[in-house]
DNA sequence: TAAAAAAGTTTACGCGCGTGAAGTTTTCTG
DNA sequence: CAGAAAACTTCACGCGCGTAAACTTTTTTA
């Protein structure tokens, strides 16, 4: 081949016999040249696959087409989905979305947050991990950049897109209350705002129907859910110290450690003839369809909660003003009955 | 606050009295400058918190310090947890990590590395999707960029960091012949030569301990293993066409679908009396300590197959030779005896 | 303490592209 | 078909920083 490579979008222009200004318009927006034009550079771009070099772009564009995502940890499959959605999202919408994980701890968040300032981004999508979150930060970061939070509401940036706890968690409580013994609630020490929701709304829930609502708390503040329900579940099973033998649990993970805890424990779950306790959690996690027995949760709406976060931000981004008060928007969660409980 | 905001270089430069060129150089490496200078600089860096601009620095750096990280599946805990222990590696080598999932997908998987190529990185670290790939694509890729691959082999890149299969898969068919009835082996159609090489291994182990291989292969190509393994689980243990009572999967994600497909239809796992079946994993999974039973399985060595992958890349950078020979790294994993089988 | 070596300063250029101004060509309008 | 509008071309500058050359100052070495 003696196709000398194309480096820099001067030689594409000649290449492509037309001029490199027009060339630059083409890739800020393809439409913005006539079709014939179009034509041209799209026939010389599959002959050469030339594309501007990415640094010299977003050095000299005003506004970058960066959008940053942060969640507080990849690692778990429904944060995963979640930023998987948005990038996708992102992209069909010509931006380029840059993935960070906070891995649940205080220090890479700060580090996300400074690595996708000096991105100059577009917009920003986070997540923040909660109470480790240093809020002042993030805070400052939104009033730089077009900010959209989800899942965890610290009532930062222009829009809060989520789930409604006090709507899920009192469906399932309405369940649980109406099929079987009152259930008592399940939490670790919440690492952010929905838990401490969940727990209110069960609290809520509980009283509106007249019952009396039993919450154990233990163990520590860590991302290890399931670990936490397992030792805590076994501990609490074994010195027969449960105000029920139906759990509901904060979030999907930590009723998957209660399963386990319940199984390794010898007792049987499920609402059928001879189980011996019921659990139940909430998120619809990925995993929740495979557990033993399969499990009864409330589903979170993904795909709503990812599509109106990205839309809300391309709003903001795209009116520029910051109007300072903070629009939330949730999504009403829906029954999943399976076998625990 | 009468503090203006050091934006540039140059202004931090005069702010922290010490010349441009020199401050520069403190970015790049701060061991390059003399002691009393760098202290001078980190100073200002406190009170003016400035950083260097990073596409500018990216243009005329003659080699950045991007280095890409390609993943088949981030939803993948597995993957998730090598994605963030490789990128805290980089990061302490004072590099940058840039995290891209190919979600499973051909076209994901050549976007990112399209993507990546714009980002002319110092190095890559790539986990195939395998059969879905465009290997020409990545092998094309590799040849400019400095590259390891890791866990799927597709003999690409200057080096390979993987697990060695045949070990591994031999020592669990020995264990499972040995405590019991003699294993047959549980696979999905191959989305990467992992699962071919451990299927060749399996019936290689079986042989050499004079022993007839069953292979029950079903379903179709897909990254929805635990789907994969409950759907046709059920079938098989419904239809009665399991050859035997023991199941060794290729790898935990579909173990999991198995031990729901059992659970569902009434059949006790584990090794113990009263247990009607047995069924084992590979990889020990993060999930797979909180299976019901806890799955028996073998370990990949996570910490290990990280440290060395990001090692050989730095040797390979360093030295800048292409050698054209493949290195293969593989290491042992280990009997991880839980209640399953 | 003088000479050598190391580190810093000043000056200058270029990376590849966005973008504006001024002029030219093409397309649209009536 | 003329005039207006739209699109293109040429020319030029600047983004913020890496980096090289030439010179000056500080530190090390003997």
């Amino acid at each position: 081949m003696s196709e000398l490579k194309i480096q820099t979008m001067e030689e594409f222009a000649s290449a492509s016999g037309i001029s490199r200004p027009t060339v630059s318009k083409y890739f800020n927006d393809p439409g913005s040249v006539r079709a014939s034009t179009r034509e041209r550079i799209e026939l010389a771009l599959k002959k050469f696959d030339f594309r501007p070099n990415i640094f010299a772009v977003n050095q000299n564009r005003r506004n970058t087409k960066n959008i940053g995502i942060i969640v507080p940890y990849l690692a778990d499959p429904f944060f995963a989905e979640m930023a998987r959605m948005i990038e996708r999202q992102c992209i069909d919408a010509g931006y380029w979305p840059i993935l960070f994980s906070s891995h649940g701890q205080r220090q890479s968040e700060i580090s996300a947050l400074e690595t996708l300032r000096s991105l100059k981004p577009a917009g920003a999508l986070i997540a923040p991990l909660g109470r480790a979150s240093d809020l002042e930060m993030i805070r400052k970061f939104a009033e730089d950049v077009p900010t959209v939070t989800f899942d965890s509401n610290q009532k930062i940036g222009e829009a809060f897109v989520g789930s409604n706890n006090f709507q899920s968690i009192g469906l399932i409580v309405e369940y649980l209350c109406r099929t079987g013994e009152d259930p008592c609630f399940f939490e670790i020490p919440p690492v952010n705002p929905n838990a401490l929701r969940r727990r209110k709304a069960y609290i809520e829930a509980m009283e509106r129907l007249g019952k009396t609502p039993e919450i154990i708390h233990a163990g520590e503040q860590t991302w290890d859910f399931e670990q936490m329900g397992l030792q805590e579940g076994k501990r609490l099973i074994a010195e027969r110290k449960l105000p029920s033998n139906t759990v509901l649990c904060s979030n999907d993970r930590i009723a998957i450690g209660w399963l386990a805890a319940a199984y390794q424990m010898g007792l049987r779950v499920g609402h059928g003839p001879g189980c011996a306790m019921r659990i139940a959690g909430h998120d619809d996690h990925p995993w929740s369809r495979f557990t033993c027995p399969p499990l009864t949760t409330v589903s979170q709406d993904y795909s709503s909660i990812v599509e109106t976060s990205v839309e809300k931000l391309f709003e903001i981004m795209n009116s520029g003003s910051k109007s300072g008060v903070l629009e939330e928007t949730l999504f009403d969660g829906k029954l999943v009955l399976r076998e625990s409980a």
